[in-house]
DNA sequence: ATAATTACGGACAAATTTGTCCGTAATTAT
DNA sequence: ATAATTACGGACAAATTTGTCCGTAATTAT
């Protein structure tokens, strides 16, 4: 469904926002090691989360990442956004360029109210929401 | 959410139902033109689909590819299993390894009601039934 | 028998994704 | 000031996916 990075970069904002929610930091060693992803490859992912304005960071000793209280508060979706991979929520499931109601792929009738439901999810569900629910693994 | 490869097996497949069902077998050239999709890569996958009977082919003039009357009854996921790609509808959205209800992500209780819709689709879909929905495109 | 047509199979090549390494910049503690 | 720690950025490398090319095998028409 989704790439490696984008795993990646979903499990470690919600690690890290388990992490800020008690208002720690975390880098990069304790993140790759939480969520299970090799370390530098990581680095670029929270990179590109950074970059994004998903995530905040600070360089030096007792550095790290870390979410602001706003952060924590958006959509788990604009993680798929930074990543640039929201485009999976919204495509044709057979891969048509063109696919809609009055131009429609075999499977469309019956997907769209699958993909409505995919975009409800990661909507609707704020980063905080899922980093808080109870007996939550990341790896 | 699928590869490329599997995206030209679903459209070549459903493209190739539908002549089948007139009767009509179908080369690579005219598939590979009406679904949109390069002729020599299309040429693989449809040598997987074959390989693992979802597609019948004969070679020489007039010869080409066509699905039995039994292949066409056939659910839509088994063309996901002959691409080696109906993981997706069984994997975790965040890419954990294990992922149930004891050791759950943050997104599984969410997901998994979305994942048995998207199993339930591709199980109970024929590959006849898809292509015989009218007004249906594959390109 | 021969030529023509079609799928098959293997060897490559290009593009993309995944991953590593290493010097630099920023920050903190001493 | 200096050393230590952390993220940043760029250059690569490996693996995978996507794609091409071309000779061979199978089949059909003549």
């Amino acid at each position: 469904m989704f790439s490696k990075a984008t795993e990646y970069a979903l499990r470690a904002t919600i690690y890290i926002a388990q992490k800020s929610a008690e208002n720690k930091r975390t880098g990069l060693a304790e993140i790759s090691q939480a969520i299970g992803s090799p370390q530098s490859f990581t680095a670029k992912v929270l990179q590109q989360l950074t970059k994004n304005g998903i995530i905040d960071s600070i360089s030096g000793p007792n550095g790290g990442f870390y979410l602001s209280e706003k952060s924590r508060q958006m959509p788990i979706r604009s993680v798929l956004t930074a990543m640039k991979e929201d485009e999976v929520l919204v495509k044709c499931i057979v891969g048509l360029a063109e696919c809609s109601e009055t131009k429609p792929c075999a499977m469309h009738a019956q997907y769209k109210l699958i993909k409505s439901q995919l975009i409800q999810l990661f909507e609707n569900m704020s980063i905080e929401t899922l980093a808080n629910k109870p007996g939550t693994n990341v790896i």
